[in-house]
DNA sequence: GATTTAACTGAATCAATATTCATTAATGTC
DNA sequence: GACATTAATGAATATTGATTCAGTTAAATC
């Protein structure tokens, strides 16, 4: 192929071969990161997987990030989670029963968390804990402490008013989030392999639903 | 540094450098490579680090294995966790009530499984499923599926002798095996952080036992 | 519609690390 | 204690994939 059937070729397509997005495409290439990291791992994804994933060729991530760790740092720092402080609002405004705000709180974090890319990074954080410390520490102490205080805080409230019966604070409230995590982790590794499903990936809220139910009968004070 | 004194250093090191261990290196390489695996992830594991961690140098691995990928098999078919037919006979010659059945078995898998090496394979095939789909539905299939199955037939067990009440099996199965993941994952990835430790990990068997109780404090028919 | 700007491409480069293999040395045998 | 055997070493090589940058082209401006 000659230099003029090239030129020609380029000058007759109707539309052009790519396209010029200066505004969009930081946020595309995060999009595109998060979810080849979640799925293959870090050091798996290649640049140029997150590149056609992102619709680009490998030269154009460099053009708006340093370089693949960098990306990560920004999808660790970016889908943070500030919906933390949604749920702790709801927790404070909410008057009805314990069990109640959290049948309230679970529904709230699967619409916004548990089926959300942040659920993806969750599970990404957990496997490259060891491999980025500093991130996982920022993660642990701006979301994973702060959630268990916010869920300490609203049991205590249940145990305080009667309403739930006096159990080992600690090792409950971890009680109560083993299910949302395994739902989150679950959901992005097995549950993406065609006929590995459990109970928990089919219906993943009703799941949540069932298992908090189980819990809060099981704190009931009678 | 001449060839005679290089010679002599050798000649008067008192211990060898090395010993031959052709029988027991097999394992000792395993070992030392599901241990890099789960703290780093397969790909970030460099098969140096495996070899030093086994005590030999780069070379060594590859006497008695092919490539880094076989190491890998090999760990996902070796850890695998036969103990699931010990559990399975602890259930079927049981004659108490199904309640304390549980705690036997959560006992029992805490000791065998949850803080041995099996429990970072676990986390390890989580973190790799989709980078090696074949290694993970073995995995879902020999060990999960089953695992899923055996605590299903205890609790059924439970629910016909009317020591629980009626719940939705599958659901509950899944609750009561979150903890026991959740302890798993968490003590391999922020547990190893210092000071990034939850309720879990301070007292994990404890955790799993208040945990276990909470459940059935919930399934119990009254 | 010609000119300018800068976003985007992708072949070329470079670095990291997987793998090989010629050499060395531990151990068993005579 | 010399010899043969073969496990183990580690420098050399091959491969993979991250990063660069000279050239191309979309689109803004005049």
């Amino acid at each position: 192929m000659n230099i003029d059937s090239v030129k020609s070729m380029t000058e007759n397509c109707p539309i052009a071969r790519w396209r010029r997005k200066k505004e969009a495409r930081p946020a595309e290439i995060l999009d595109a990161a998060l979810s080849q990291f979640v799925e293959k791992g870090y050091r798996a994804t290649k640049m140029e997987d997150i590149a056609r994933a992102a619709g680009v060729t490998k030269g154009t991530p460099y053009l708006y990030f340093q370089n693949k760790e960098e990306i990560f740092k920004a999808i660790a720092r970016g889908t943070f989670v500030a919906n933390l402080q949604q749920l702790d609002r709801l927790a404070d405004d909410f008057d009805g029963s314990a069990s109640a705000l959290l049948h309230q709180m679970v529904a709230h974090w699967w619409q916004e968390v548990g089926c959300s890319p942040s659920a993806g990074l969750c599970k990404l954080m957990i496997a490259e804990a060891a491999n980025f410390p500093e991130l996982a520490r920022f993660y642990f102490e701006e979301l994973i402490a702060p959630s268990n205080q916010l869920l300490s805080r609203v049991l205590q409230r249940g145990i305080d008013s009667g309403e739930f019966r006096a159990v080992p604070l600690v090792h409950t409230v971890d009680a109560l989030l083993a299910p949302l995590l395994t739902t989150m982790i679950f959901s992005h590794s097995f549950g993406q392999l065609p006929g590995c499903c459990i109970g928990s990936t089919k219906d993943p809220l009703g799941f949540l639903q069932d298992a908090l139910d189980l819990v809060l009968h099981g704190l009931k004070n009678n």
